[in-house]
DNA sequence: CAATAGTTTAGAATCGTTCAAGAGAAAAAA
DNA sequence: TTTTTTCTCTTGAACGATTCTAAACTATTG
């Protein structure tokens, strides 16, 4: 059984926002927050919504990605530089990425451990570690 | 003193390669490999060579950058989704980074030490490990 | 309901990067 | 050295992801 609770969660911090549950807004929340954790790109979520008869517009895809990240509720994951990844897990955790397949996949904060960290440059303090292990078709 | 042997270790890579010493590649060779290691995006080294009258087309930046990493004299490092950035350290280290500057600065290798790694997704296998520790200004 | 503030949309614009084709330069052959 | 071949450089167009614009639309408020 799919987990339902991360839709009504999601919800609760819509409402919880000043962000108005649109209809859009909504569809969206559905696709992304009602199965497993996932990790989309603006153009897969926007596949994914015409094939469930959701009619969005991509910059409204990209408008509610951002927003989401904003409030919370979705996480950008930096591992191309020529697209953006947004992931549904907002906990600390890693990736896999294969270059191939340009797929992610989760890796638990557990399962790695970051040992002795040197300072951050002069003035500035650490807001973020992320592991990426790249890998590739055996 | 600013060691002047990496220049020459490129150029003798540049020779090892099928790569032609053109006056191109000689010149960004030069600014790339002349001094201490550093990163450069496409743009910067465009500026940076214009600077130095050296007068290429953007063109050829992108097309020496490339080659130079595949030559392995150049490194690609990805910590934006919007910009990619290329590195004259091409040994095994991470980075932090700074959003607000756009700025990088190498990690030591033996500074940060991954601990337990779960298995790569099926049927891949690890081509590299990227520690990217994001910083902001305090 | 009317007024207001926020949202969505299509399409244009932007930005980093790549591509195409012809002119130019280096290497190899003669 | 000259010729021929191969590779490289340049300009400008093309591209793909993303953002912007301004007008139409919708939710919220009074
Ligand atoms: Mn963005
Ligand atoms: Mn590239
Ligand atoms: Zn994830
Ligand atoms: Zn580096």
């Amino acid at each position: 059984m799919v987990a339902t609770r991360p839709y009504a969660d999601a919800l609760a911090r819509l409402r919880a926002t000043k962000l108005r549950p649109t209809r859009q807004r909504l569809a969206l929340a559905k696709l992304l927050f009602s199965g497993a954790d996932r990790h989309v790109t603006a153009e897969s979520l926007h596949k994914e919504a015409r094939a469930n008869r959701v009619r969005v517009s991509l910059a409204t895809i990209y408008n509610t990605l951002h927003q989401f990240t904003r409030a919370g509720m979705l996480r950008e994951v930096i591992v191309d530089s020529t697209r953006s990844y947004f992931d549904t897990n907002t906990s600390h955790h890693h990736h896999f990425f294969c270059e191939q397949s340009q797929l992610l996949e989760d890796i638990p904060s557990g399962a790695v451990s970051v040992g002795t960290l040197p300072p951050p440059p002069r003035g500035t303090s650490i807001s973020r570690i992320d592991v990426v292990i790249r890998v590739h078709p055996r």
